[in-house]
DNA sequence: TCTGTCAATCGGGTGT
DNA sequence: ACACCCGATTGACAGA
């Protein structure tokens, strides 16, 4: 009663196989497709409702069992309504036969449709219809595995990113580290050494330069570029839970990609006193993507690398950049 | 019954 | 005008 068993299925071959001159799966597989190929699937017309196929297809189908024969025995049923015919299920040898040919070539020219739809009898409108379907099903699986290496590339990226920048930040630190002690150590020679020149016209000339450490730094010198790390800091992936920037988790709103207008905007509060400016200009190297750090999407804790999206959404977030 | 797969259709675009 | 292609969609089938 059920017909969904009787068409096309593997059980089936078996006997359509002995009924038929076709050929066995292995000689299937032997075989491409060539203009004069002796691998025909003899006797078959397709099932399928075609303008111009004869009435009488019932008679003569290997691969399809009509419905009716199937079901209810009723031959004469199509005959008087000529209802179109539901869609049948190539057979397994039919498949097997015509990826073997799109494995070849998945475009089709219209001699080789004719001769696959004689070899395969089926009508040479549905093998076209078959290699459109089977290149629409490549596309996809092909696009799935695109996105798959593309989203494995920028996870890859992403680490590699994350190390550059937790470097630059330990770099940073060592540098200021350095000016920190640099300075302090001028300064001192300086009042050495006015210490041992009392002259009011070098005392003078003295004011008349400040230099900044007398300007800015003293007596807090090291609070101020303590400061300045912190706020740099907050800025970086590097921030802990103590950053003014990372209060209780909640930052998604740092993660808005709309602020990517930011990126490449001056950073102001970065050296923003001149002599620090060049001196950061002389020893730091331009990275190769600077001010990444200013983007307003901090980067995430470590256990979250997915930066608050979903992770299908990834890449096309990180492309929008 | 739900859901995925697949043959087939539809509508629009392109080349000859 | 015709054939073909493609993307989207439909509807039948098949398995869970």
């Amino acid at each position: 009663m059920d017909g969904r068993k009787l068409y096309g299925g593997g059980s089936n071959m078996a006997v359509l196989l002995r009924k038929e001159t076709l050929p066995s799966p292995s000689e299937l597989l032997e075989s491409f497709w060539i203009p004069d190929s002796s691998t025909t699937f003899h006797g078959s017309k397709s099932v399928v409702n075609f303008e111009g196929v004869g009435g009488d297809d019932t008679k003569d189908r290997p691969f399809f069992q009509t419905l009716h024969e199937e079901e209810n025995g009723d031959e004469d049923f199509e005959g008087c309504f000529h209802r179109p015919e539901k869609k049948r299920r190539l057979t397994a040898s039919q498949v097997q036969f015509l990826e073997r040919n799109f494995d070849v070539e998945n475009k089709l020219e219209p001699e080789r449709k004719n001769q696959l739809a004689k070899d395969l009898g089926l009508q040479p409108r549905q093998v076209a219809i078959w290699f459109q379907n089977r290149r629409a099903r490549f596309k996809t699986k092909q696009l799935e595995k695109d996105y798959d290496s593309l989203k494995a590339s920028y996870v890859s990226l992403k680490a590699d990113y994350d190390c550059i920048l937790k470097e630059k930040e330990k770099l940073k630190t060592e540098l200021l580290l350095l000016t920190d002690k640099a300075l302090i150590g001028e300064k001192e020679g300086e009042k050495t050494e006015a210490l041992e020149n009392i002259s009011p016209s070098h005392a003078e000339s003295q004011k008349a330069i400040p230099n900044r450490v007398s300007e800015h730094v003293p007596p807090n010198a090291p609070i101020l570029f303590c400061k300045q790390e912190d706020a740099s800091s907050a800025k970086s992936d590097v921030f802990d839970s103590d950053s003014p920037l990372y209060t209780d988790g909640n930052h998604s709103s740092l993660l808005e990609p709309a602020d990517s207008s930011q990126i490449f905007e001056p950073d102001q509060s970065e050296f923003s006193q001149d002599e620090e400016d060049n001196l950061s200009k002389s020893l730091i190297p331009p990275l190769c993507f600077p001010k990444l750090e200013d983007c307003s999407y901090p980067d995430p804790p470590a256990n979250a690398c997915n930066l608050g999206l979903p992770a299908e959404e990834q890449p096309f977030w990180f492309w929008s950049y």
